[in-house]
DNA sequence: TTGTACGCGTTATCAG
DNA sequence: CTGATAACGCGTACAA
């Protein structure tokens, strides 16, 4: 095991210059002469010399690699964001580190340090909350430009994908209720996030429009876990005012909701009308014929990586806004039985 | 936007010590005295100092970095094994760099020199194909030590973590066959390839052990993209053997293959029977209650971050194999009308 | 036990 | 236009 790594120093030697003439090749210099230009690539390619990331990383300051932090990259939305991300950043030569935070604020917390000791140049964080004061004054003295996805922190020298889930919301909560649908229950993830608030609203607001007055009980914002739809949808459906609609609020509210109508034995489009806010793959194939509440992981992939790229070069914070439509299809229609 | 990097510099300035001194008690040496490791811890939390990677790795010759490189994080299974593994690596120290391979070789080779100028300590792959000269003789003079995720490539030194496939889709097809099927289609990936022979030999020893003669038009071994898939059983379907079973060797070949029934408006269970290998999230959800081949992603990932720590630590190659079952629910019953 | 000096592989500055 | 040299931040022989 020789220490075969092929140096600036040995190109220089072979070429029979400076090593500072080989790095300004390299670079792409101006002022560089022809025959210094064909002395030296030629060493290069015969020694195959590759310039080392590291020590080129020491002394420009940059490492050319970006922090991606999420909660959970086998959540499919997140891993088609994540893939379409490292697909424009690599473009611009930026590799990306990853690391699952498990939708827990303390390693947050220790990722933001890892992530500053290893000097990278940019984050994209999906964070587990808001309003955590710590993480924004962690944040804020990181000094490293962040980008963050769906969150929005007041105070913050961060940038922002953020998606305009009330616009869908309403639309599709429309829908059930132009449908005939009165009772409407809405599960899904903590009120004090954005993302929550702004599906509530489009909720609420289709819900006025329609003259439906809504009952608090069938409004479930606790946790985004499947395990948390579950519970709540047997709950709901163990009282008296059974609802005869679901809206659920991203794909473990929509998988813990289906688990728990599989249980009771409700048929999905029959028994009780679905919403699934957010869509995973093979959807297509599930056993009914879903509606949705859609939005492009792929653009947001896009869009952070174009945000984050702004920020490295200087440019102002700024905010992204992802659209959001109601995909209609048989799982909203009119339950019979209702 | 000052430079308020706070340097091992700072900290010995601050304590009044040697540069050197503060490393000393810092990487925990044996000889320092009670008094200056007093004074530099102090320095060390008054100014929040955390030793740089970048100038460590430099100096030390080790990233403490990961290269994962994957066909396609946004493939259900591998998002658990990088997740897995990560969260392995990382209580190892390690970070993981991701890139997607999106399946295409050349991008492999870039990857690779990509890795070396980033001096990863240790790759963890899922490559494309096993017989690329090419591949092997790059991955041999690139002197980092790799780990190859269900991949076999004679001559070359890596450890690898195996699935044994046979073993798995054996009992699910002599299921099958006990079920009275005898014509059974195998779609799945291209035949080069361990994993797709290795299925395949389960697949030929239970129909040899049932007495079933196999016949080649049965077999479609090409890619394991969804669109071939689909188009193989739209295909057998339109012949007049068509088959009473279905055996899809993976997420992409069973996505394919339920498109295409489900357009064919044949009800999997009743019209036609069928084993997915490989399962993907809300698999339960699915109109129809699958048979499949299981094995653990969680295990997967667990194991590759195992070998690469013990190749990195120094140890031989070696190989680990992950066990597939039969998961046996209705899907693979006796189709009435077979 | 502690401090000095050098090197890891580059790039940038400054003479020549 | 080219070559020597000083950083970048740290670890470690070596000397004190």
């Amino acid at each position: 095991m020789k220490h075969n790594r092929v140096t600036i120093h040995h190109v220089a030697k072979k070429a029979g210059v400076a090593i500072s003439s080989v790095s300004r090749v390299l670079s792409n210099h101006a002022d560089v002469s022809d025959d210094m230009r064909i002395k030296v690539e030629k060493a290069v390619s015969e020694l195959g010399y590759e310039p080392d990331y590291l020590a080129q990383s020491l002394r420009k300051g940059a490492t050319q690699t970006i922090g991606f932090m999420i909660r959970d990259i086998t959540n499919p939305l997140f891993s088609i964001v994540a893939q379409s991300a490292e697909f424009e950043l690599r473009k611009a030569g930026y590799s990306i580190i990853l690391i699952n935070s498990h939708g827990d604020s303390s390693v947050e917390k220790e990722n933001f340090s890892l992530f500053k000791r290893r000097r990278i140049d940019g984050i994209i964080a999906s964070l587990v909350s808001e309003d955590a004061a710590q993480t924004k004054s962690i944040i804020n003295n990181l000094g490293i430009p962040i980008v963050l996805l769906d969150r929005e922190i007041a105070g913050l020298k961060a940038s922002a994908v953020i998606c305009n889930h009330s616009i869908g919301v309403k639309e599709a909560t429309s829908d059930l209720i132009k449908n005939g649908h009165k009772r409407i229950a809405f599960v899904s993830g903590m009120k004090d996030l954005l993302i929550t608030r702004s599906r509530l609203k489009g909720f609420e607001d289709a819900c006025t429009e329609g003259g439906i007055k809504i009952d608090p009980s069938y409004l479930r914002l606790g946790k985004f876990s499947e395990d948390y739809s579950y519970h709540e949808i047997l709950d709901l459906f163990g009282s008296k005012k059974k609802p005869t609609a679901i809206v659920a609020g991203g794909i473990g509210a929509s998988a813990g909701a289906l688990r728990a109508l599989k249980d009771l034995k409700l048929k999905v489009g029959k028994d009780v009308a679905f919403i699934a806010v957010d869509e995973w793959p093979m959807f297509d194939l599930l056993s009914s014929d879903l509606s949705s509440v859609y939005r492009d992981p792929d653009e947001i992939g896009r869009e952070s990586a174009r945000l984050i790229l702004n920020l490295i070069t200087g440019g102002p914070t700024s905010q992204a806004v992802v659209q959001t439509h109601y995909r209609k299809r048989t799982s909203s229609r009119r339950v019979l039985n209702g």
